[in-house]
DNA sequence: TTTTATCTATCTACTACTAGGTAGATCGTA
DNA sequence: TACGATCTACCTAGTAGTAGATAGATAAAA
């Protein structure tokens, strides 16, 4: 996927104000505003807001699996790996309180066609497929200790980060309300 | 807080939208159809839809606390009354992947007052207190066994159930995800 | 008579989206 | 190399429909 530059800034735009205000809080007209284009040129590169939706979770998985195959390339511990990890999360809500771009439309899953839908459904795979491996590796290397299976656990570990950062927004200190849930909730594999 | 007919007839389809579609996915008349009167009606009872939505949320905070306090007069085992708890939240989802009320509108937390941002941040205070009490309870009568406090326990706990039922509503069969999530949740407690 | 609760009718502003046009770049071909 | 054709990326100017909100009439109840 090439992207010239206009429609790479309109995803730039577009995922700020999507992870800030969600799907049915920005228009094309806040996103051409901010960009200083006509409304018309973003319907060209996105013919539909759902086209852009799509687009934005695509590229929200791919910049994701990134990031994971970073940590995974670093050497180091299990457990130095899931701080790593809750960290690409927490980074989320310190810049200007965002929440997930995924969570967020699963909010609003409603309003999305089936495609966008899988695709979301796409990214919570990834994390599952990714964290199973880790907390497997932990597991064997005496670093984690559950009786449950790394798959559950894995799920879980993203359900209480997708809350923890939820819930996060209501709070005065956005960034330290997550901090405290994210770590107890890694601690809690120990 | 006395309702009359048609008031209380407009939370009730309001609450059903808000928790399926969003704050902003919905509209007055969207509800104004459904119930069968003029959208300046709707204005009449609310003026604004943040005054709306300040009221939706007092009115689930109010319900919710009921609900608590059933299950705290119930005289049962901690451990019970945690899964009580849980199907609380498991009934959301069971009802037409509806999502929490105060979860949903915590997303999309930018397009509400401060006066509904704090309503809900009460909402999960409230949540939080409660559990915090339960769980220590669980641990003196060794029920529940865990390091860490009893405070973060629950707010864990809460954003694990939040989470959970957001990533559920991306899933083919959401009742079966989130139990999935919330069985491990609770079970990680003893 | 005042209050309550509804209505009709309307407002301004915005929604996603489209038709049709244009400047400029790029292309194949004579 | 020159010329016509096509393509890219934007524009102006609209569409129909929806958003939340309001003014003022009306009718029934207190």
């Amino acid at each position: 996927m090439v992207l010239n530059q206009t429609a790479a800034k309109i995803l730039t735009v577009a995922q700020d104000l999507l992870q800030r205000k969600g799907f049915n809080g920005f228009s094309y007209r806040d996103l051409a505003a901010e960009i200083g284009i006509k409304t018309s040129s973003i319907h060209y590169h996105f013919p539909t807001k759902d086209d852009l939706a799509l687009n934005l979770v695509r590229n929200y998985r791919q910049i994701f699996q990134i990031e994971l195959q970073k940590i995974s390339a670093q050497d180091e511990v299990p457990a130095q790996q899931l701080a790593d990890y809750v960290r690409l999360y927490g980074q989320n809500i310190e810049q200007a309180n965002k929440f997930c771009l995924c969570g967020m439309l699963a909010a609003e899953i409603s309003a999305l066609s089936p495609e966008v839908k899988q695709e979301i459904q796409l990214f919570f795979r990834d994390n599952e497929a990714w964290l199973k491996q880790l907390i497997e590796r932990g597991k064997q290397q005496g670093e984690f200790n559950s009786n449950h299976s790394s798959q559950l656990l894995a799920n879980q570990l993203i359900a209480t980060l997708e809350g923890a950062m939820l819930v996060a927004r209501t709070s005065e200190q956005p960034a330290v309300s997550f901090e405290q849930i994210a770590q107890t909730a890694v601690e809690s594999l120990r």
